[in-house]
DNA sequence: GATGAATGAGAGTTCATTCAT
DNA sequence: GATGAATGAACTCTCATTCAT
C-alpha cells in the first residue's frame, strides 16, 4: 500500500504541476488529487520542495532510459540524428513529464550552469559526442557550452511547438528540418 | 511625486522579481523596496497582475526603441546579424529587463504561440526580413514557426549564457559563433 | 460649487448605498459616482458616520415635509388612514430614500427605542393620534410603545412589499387591506 | 475535537454577530474568541459566507424543531396562537439566535420575498393555516403575500420590542395585546 | 474649496507543515 | 503507515482618512 499511495502521489502532482505550475500547485491538491489524506504527503516526502526534487530524479532517469545509446560506429551526424529524434519522440511521448522537466529548466532560482547540468544528466552521450564531432572536423570548434546551450535551447523549444502545433509535429519534412536547424547550425563550414 | 512613487514601484518590482521570481515576490516586500507604503502599490496598480502587466509593456517597449530598423539595402544576412547583435547587446546591457521579458516568455500559463507574438513585438522586422530570405533563396522554406521559435529560442538562451559567463560574452569570435549557429542552422543548404 | 458638489455626493452616496448598502459602500466609489475627487468627500463631511447621518436627516426631514398634518376635525380613523396613505405614497414615490431609511432602522448597532424615535420623527402626529384614539375609546387601551411597534413594523414591511410587488402596490383593494390590517389591529373590539 | 472547535466557532461567531453585526465581525476575531487559530476557521468553513449560511441553517433547524405543529382540532385562531406563542418564546429564549435571524431578514441583499422564504422555513404549518383560515371565513380574504408579511413583520418587531422591554414581555396582558394586534388584523369583520 | 497621491491598519483567505490519534 | 484537524505566518487587496499642493 505503500509504495502505492507514494506513486499516486507522484502521479498527482505531475499532473498538477503540468497544468497549474509547480508554485500554484498547493499539496493539499495533490493529496486530493491522489486521494489520499493530507498527512500522508508527508509521510512520504519531508516536503513539498523533496517532492518536486523526487519526482525530477524519477522523470530524468525515466527520459535517461528511454533514450537507448547511439551505435558508435555511426557518423557523428547520424549518431545525433538518433539522440535527437529519440529526445523528441520521448518528449511528445510523455507530454507531461517533458513539460514538468521544462518549467525545472526555466526555473530561475537555478543558475543556467546548474539547469545544463540538470539536462545533460537526462540526455546523456551528448557532450561527448560533440566533442567528437569537433575533434573529426564536423563540428564548428565553437566552445562547448555554446553547444551544449543551443541543443537544449533548441530540443525544449521544438518539443514545445511540436506538442502545441500536432501537425508540424507529424510533418516529416518539420521533423527533419527541426534536426538540420540544429546540425547545420552547429556543422563546420566547409 | 506621483510619477516618481510609480517608477519607484516598477524599479524595485524588477528588481524583486529578477532576484527571487515573480510568483515568489510579494506585493509587500515591493512596496518595501521601493520606499512606499503597503497600499500606494495598488494605489498605482490596481493588481499584482497589472503591475506585472505593466512592466512587460514598458520594458517590451523599451527594448523594441533600442532596436534599430536594418539598412535595408543590405543583404538578409546583414540585416539578420544587425538585428541580432542589437538584440544581444540591449539584453547583455540590461540584465534584469532581459530576465523579466525571459521569466515571461517561458511562463507556463501562455501557450507558445502567445509566447511568440509577445517577443515579435519585441523583435519587430523579424517576421518580414525572415520571408524575405526564403524568398530570396537565402533562408532554408521551412514553415514559420519553426523559424521563428529558433530565433527566438536562440536569443533567449543566448543573452542567458552570456550573462552568466561573462568571458564569453567579451569573446568576439563566441559572439560571431552565436549568430553563426543561428544562421547557418536557417540557411538554405546549396 | 461647493452646494453642487455636496449635495452630488449626497445623491450619489444614497444611490450607491441603497443599491450595495452603507458598510458596503467605500468612499472613494462615492466620490467617484458623484464625480468629485477622493478628499472632496471629506472636505464636506469630517467622516463617513458624518455623511450618513447628513443623509438621514435630510431625508426624515424630506418625508416629515412630505406628510401634511391630518384634518382634525376628521375621525381618528380617517385621519389614521391619511397619514397611512400618505407614508406608503413617500415610500413609493422615493424609493431610495425609503429603503435607506429602512436600512437605518434596522442597523443593529441601534436600540429599538432609539429605532423608533428615529421614525417617530419622520412621521409626526402619530403618537398624539394613537393617544387619542385611546382616549376616544376607538383603539385599545395597549401599552403605547405596543402600538407604535405595530405601526412602524407594518409601515417599512407593506412599502417594502409594494415595492417589490408592483401589482400589489397598484391594486386598491390590497392598499386597503394592507391599512385595515394596521387599524383593526389596533382598534377597541367591541 | 473536530466538533468541538467547530461548535465552538459557531458559538463565538454568532455571539459576535448579534453584539456587532455580520459584516462588523471580523474573522479574526471570531477564531479569536473561539479560542482557536485564524486558519482553523478556513479548516472548518471554506468561507466567512458558508460559516454565515451554516450558523443560519443550524438556527432555523433549532427554531423549527422547537415550533411543535398545532392541534389540528383547535380553532384556526386557537392555532394561530398556539404557533405565534411558540414563536415568541423561542426567540425570547434564544435571544441571539432571534437577533440572528433578524439580521438576517433584514438583510438589503435579499429580495423580500427571500426573506419571506427564509422565514417560512423557520415558521412552517403558517401558510397552510392562513389559508385554512380563510376558507372557513375566519380570516381576511386578502392575498396571502401581504398576509404573511404581516406575521413576520410582527413576528420580528414584536420579539424584538419584548426582548428591550422585559417588562412587557413579563405583562400577560402585553403579551395578548401582541397576539390580538396580529389576529384582528387579519381577522375577517363581521 | 478642491484635489488625488499617500497611508497603514486590517480584511478575508491560503498553505506548507505538524502531530495526536 | 495513514489520517485530517489544527496551526499561524504570509499573502493580496481594501478603505477611511490625511495632507501638501
Amino acid at each position: 500500500m505503500s509504495q502505492n499511495k507514494k506513486q499516486q502521489l507522484l502521479d498527482a502532482a505531475l499532473s498538477l504541476f503540468t497544468r497549474q505550475g509547480i508554485q500554484a500547485t498547493a499539496t493539499a491538491k495533490i493529496a486530493k488529487e491522489a486521494g489520499v489524506a493530507n498527512g500522508t504527503l508527508f509521510h512520504h516526502f519531508a516536503s513539498k520542495q523533496v517532492l518536486v526534487e523526487t519526482l525530477y530524479l524519477s522523470i530524468k532517469a525515466d527520459m535517461a532510459t528511454a533514450l537507448t545509446p547511439p551505435d558508435t560506429s555511426l557518423s557523428v551526424q547520424a549518431q545525433l540524428q538518433h539522440i535527437w529524434q529519440a529526445a523528441i519522440n520521448w518528449g511528445l511521448a510523455h507530454p507531461q513529464q517533458f513539460q514538468f522537466l521544462r518549467q525545472m529548466a526555466n526555473d530561475p532560482q537555478y543558475l543556467l550552469s546548474q539547469q545544463h547540468a540538470m539536462l545533460s544528466q537526462a540526455l546523456p552521450f551528448l557532450p561527448q559526442l560533440i566533442e567528437q564531432g569537433q575533434q573529426q572536423g564536423e563540428l564548428a570548434g565553437w566552445p562547448q557550452p555554446l553547444m551544449l546551450n543551443t541543443c537544449h535551447s533548441l530540443f525544449l523549444s521544438t518539443v514545445s511547438l511540436f506538442a502545441e502545433q500536432p501537425a508540424l509535429a507529424a510533418d516529416p519534412a518539420s521533423r527533419q528540418a527541426a534536426f538540420d536547424m540544429l546540425w547545420y547550425g552547429m556543422a563546420r563550414q566547409a
